[in-house]
DNA sequence: AATCGTACCAACCGCCAACGC
DNA sequence: TGCGTTGGCGGTTGGTACGAT
């Protein structure tokens, strides 16, 4: 037996709403409320609407504090820092942004803000090749990539990302925002890694944070850690580490472990420097650089 | 002025989890 | 425990506006 039809669908009005429909909408949840019934409302409100019609017209448009027109800069990055953390999940998003509903998001998102991440996506400012050229011989395809947050003192130093997890669509850039755990309201960066930005030639360095073992935001105990790896030998890991993703812990941590680098700050910011291609990334570098004191152990392994 | 392509966004659709009987 | 109902969610669609040719 099929699934019951939530309405009558020969006797419902599909299509845009009318003012009039608004109004008598708007009018019977006013004195009376949805009476935790979306089913039975528009018949009593004397609407020839399905009741997840009128239940989707009143949380996107007609209830009180509906923010309608643009995005302010702000919005902006609360959205990117969670999309680049959460992925779509617009109504988590919408929770963090009074105002905001989550079909606004998702629309603003798909429409307009996507493209706004996309020039970094696709440029490569020194070598002129496009995305492809790199996915194909300097990325670590079919590769997994974990959201990366970096904790400290509570709050989230958060070089996290990509922006896809696809490995048809390698990163070419890595959000970062700090926050505190509970609301993400404060500066997003971005910042073009090496991997995804060309890097000057292949044995070259990938810097990553968070648990490596799992897609988890964190780690279980809540530390964090900030490597930097030697390309090269993780590319000759990655199989290893696909296989036991998010499986076998201390078993991709040896691998990352014997794969990092040890190096002092001075030494970290001086590879990040002259392994870097792109000239347009100083400034990103500087915020890196920046934050990165903020933490108080760089080089965890 | 007409046509075409693109951008935008409101609304719909189908899936799924929670809930109640 | 199983099944039907409902609300919530994310993906997608279709209509409209607008700019380019």
């Amino acid at each position: 037996m099929g699934r019951a039809p939530c309405c009558d669908k020969a006797n419902v009005k599909k299509g845009p709403w009318s003012p009039e429909e608004d109004e008598k909408l708007k009018d019977y949840i006013q004195i009376y409320g949805t009476g935790g019934n979306w089913i039975t409302l528009p018949q009593k409100a004397g609407l020839r609407r399905c009741g997840k019609s009128c239940r989707l017209r009143w949380l996107n448009y007609l209830r009180p504090n509906i923010k309608h027109g643009e995005f302010s800069d702000d919005e902006d990055k609360i959205i990117c820092t969670l999309f680049a953390s959460i992925g779509s999940r617009w109504s988590i998003m919408a929770a963090q942004l009074p105002g905001r509903t989550d079909n606004d998001i998702k629309n603003y998102w798909n429409t307009k803000l996507k493209k706004k991440m996309i020039p970094s996506l696709i440029s490569m400012p020194e070598t002129g090749k496009p995305l492809h050229h790199l996915q194909s011989s300097n990325l670590l395809t079919n590769y997994s990539y974990p959201s990366l947050p970096v904790f400290h003192n509570g709050n989230i130093i958060n070089i996290s990302g990509p922006l896809s997890s696809s490995p048809a669509s390698p990163p070419s850039s890595y959000m970062y925002s700090t926050s505190n755990t509970s609301n993400y309201h404060h500066h997003t960066h971005d910042y073009p890694v090496l991997q995804s930005q060309g890097a000057k030639d292949s044995s070259t360095l990938v810097i990553c944070g968070g648990d490596q073992a799992s897609t988890s935001s964190t780690n279980s105990d809540g530390s964090f850690h900030v490597g930097v790896y030697d390309y090269n030998k993780m590319a000759n890991l990655r199989d290893d580490y696909n296989k036991e993703f998010g499986k076998n812990y201390e078993k991709i941590k040896g691998c990352y472990g014997d794969s990092s680098l040890d190096c002092s700050l001075e030494e970290f910011k001086q590879l990040i420097s002259t392994n870097l291609c792109s000239s347009n990334i100083d400034n990103n570098l500087n915020f890196f650089v920046d934050d990165i004191k903020e933490v108080e152990k760089v080089m965890y392994y």
